[in-house]
Formats: structure tokens, C-alpha cells, sequence
DNA sequence: CCTTATTGATCAGTATGCTGATCATCAGTA
DNA sequence: TACTGATGATCAGCATACTGATCAATAAGG
């Protein structure tokens, strides 16, 4: 493993930098202005109305310092809002709008046909292989990030 | 694959954002002060002394315009040096340092500490049939990024 | 030889990610 | 209730990555 070419690290941060242009490439020529962490962020906020940035960024793993800016962005191309919580005057909450919505729904094949293309040159059976082992080595590794994944309780498997 | 824990998209930013994490707390650990992105290109300077920018951002897949900034931090810390080159005056040749040498030298155990406790979750096969499947779709994507890898004559396998 | 295209390096601007700090607010306890 | 600690959000600062532009220097062509 002395070789770069053979180090899981090396290797995954080409795979993320293809993985990231891969996505920008599809959505654009759908026609969207849509970064991977914006539109996971969009999609966590459709599912999770009126959540608040904390437990949304412990939905998909984001740094809380990162979230600010990503929120800021999806607000300022009036695809969310934000709102202060009664409850917590500290919190907001973070609501889809309906351009939010109609976006989410036709960006979806392209997102669908990026995850197909980064993974093109793998049989079906070898991509749903390379799943399952990035998800068994993150989940052993979960917290020595600082931005932990943590799942909603209905979420587990 | 609509679920976002299945997409490899997904799953390639958390993984990187693992793998970093792990680096720079073994780095740290071993009391030095070096990101994964200044080591890659710290070990290929070692490897291919005079090199040039370009070359060696080829060599490790950075773009272009991200390297100037990692060889001044590098060069700020006094582990590589620039020079200019008297073949073409455009470019400048990259020469590692004692200093560089001796950290390179020194840091190694904890880079290949972090590079198996990032996959602490997989068995031994695991990780490198997971290797393997990241080198595949990497090579078939290659092209996808700004930043390709551009592997030297002598490298290929 | 001179024009044109290309190339090596850098810069401005934007978007993640992180460290560590701050501020307001809330919760638990003496 | 007053104090203390924890929490939600944001900020400043730094390091990747990228887009697109610029500039100097070289290469290629007629």
C-alpha cells in the first residue's frame, strides 16, 4: 500500500471529485444550478418539514458551520425558508417552497443518472458491491468525523 | 437508489470526508502538521525531482489552479523549493527539501495507520476488493473531472 | 521571421469543509 | 429564582476544488 494509487484515502478523494463532477455535469444540462450538497440538503428539508439546521445537518452529515452557508444559498435561489421556531427562539426552522418542490421532483433523473455514470465502469453487481463496502467502512468510522451521521430513530435498519 | 444512503455520490463525500478526518488526527497524533492533498504532493515531489506543476498535478489528479496554492504552503513551510527552469521559463521546477525529506521520512507510519483505520470496518478482503472497485470506476471516469490523472509512461500497469 | 495557437503559472471569485470563538437562549439544579 | 452548563446558529479564518480570465513564454505554421 506503499503506492498512492493503492490508498483507500487517495482513492476516495478521486472518486468524490469525480463523483462531484459527474453530478454538476448531469444537472446543468437538465438545466439546474445545483451543487451534490445543495441538492441533499433540499432533499432531507422535503422529507423533514420544519426541521431545524442542527438535526438537518446530522441527517446527512454535515459540519453545523458548513450548513449556514448551504442554507443561505437555497434561501437566496428561493428554493427554502427559514423560520424561526415558536418552541426555541434559538432554532429555525426550514421549510421546501414550491419552487423548492418542483425543482427536487425534475432534477431527480438527472441525480439518478449521475449516480448510474460515476459508476460506469463497474457491472451491477460490482456498483452494488462498492455500496455496500463504503457503507460498511463509514458506519465503523461514523464518529471520527467531526460531522457524524445521525439517523432519526424510524430511520434505522 | 432513491434512498440517499445508497447513492455512491453520497457515499464518496462521506467516505472522503472519513478519510481526511483519520489522516489528520494520525498525522497530528505523530506531531505534524501536513493535510492528505500537502502529502500526495510532498511524496510525488520526492519521487520526481524538477518536476513541474502541471506535470505533477497530472501525476496526482489536482487541478491546476489548486496546486499553486498547496506548493506555496508546502514551500512557506520549508519542505519543498521552486525554482525556475532553464529550459522553459514558464515553468518552475519543484525540488523537496531536507527538511521535507526527513518529514516525509517520518510521517509515513502514521499515513499508513490512517489509511487502515479508515477501513477498520472491513476485513482484510474487504478492503481490498474495495481498493479494487474504486481504482475501476475510477479509471472508466477518468476523464469526467477538470482534473484528470495523467499517469507517467513508466507507471503504467 | 512573424503571426497564431498553445502552454505554465497565477489570480479573482465561489462553494464546500473544517477549527475555534461568540452570542442568545434554554434546561437543570442549588 | 439565580447560577451553571448545554445548545442552536453564526462568524472569522484557513485549506481544498473548481470556473474562467490573464500574462508571459514557447511552439508551430506559413
Amino acid at each position: 500500500m506503499t503506492e498512492m494509487r493503492d490508498m483507500p484515502g487517495h482513492l476516495a478523494r478521486r472518486f468524490q471529485q469525480i463523483a462531484v463532477a459527474v453530478f454538476l455535469a448531469e444537472v446543468e444540462a437538465a438545466g439546474f444550478d445545483l451543487t451534490p450538497v445543495q441538492y441533499a440538503a433540499l432533499a432531507a428539508i422535503a422529507a423533514n418539514p420544519a426541521i431545524d439546521q442542527i438535526t438537518l445537518a446530522g441527517l446527512i452529515a454535515y459540519d453545523r458551520t458548513t450548513i449556514t452557508g448551504v442554507i443561505d444559498r437555497l434561501a437566496q435561489k428561493g428554493l427554502v425558508v427559514r423560520r424561526a421556531s415558536a418552541r426555541d427562539r434559538r432554532s429555525r426552522e426550514l421549510l421546501i417552497t414550491d419552487e423548492g418542490k418542483r425543482t427536487l421532483e425534475a432534477i431527480t433523473p438527472a441525480v439518478e443518472a449521475a449516480q448510474r455514470l460515476m459508476v460506469r465502469g463497474l457491472s451491477a453487481a460490482e456498483a452494488n458491491e462498492l455500496v455496500r463496502l463504503m457503507r460498511k467502512a463509514i458506519a465503523a468510522a461514523n464518529d471520527l468525523s467531526r460531522a457524524p451521521l445521525r439517523e432519526g430513530a424510524a430511520e434505522e435498519r
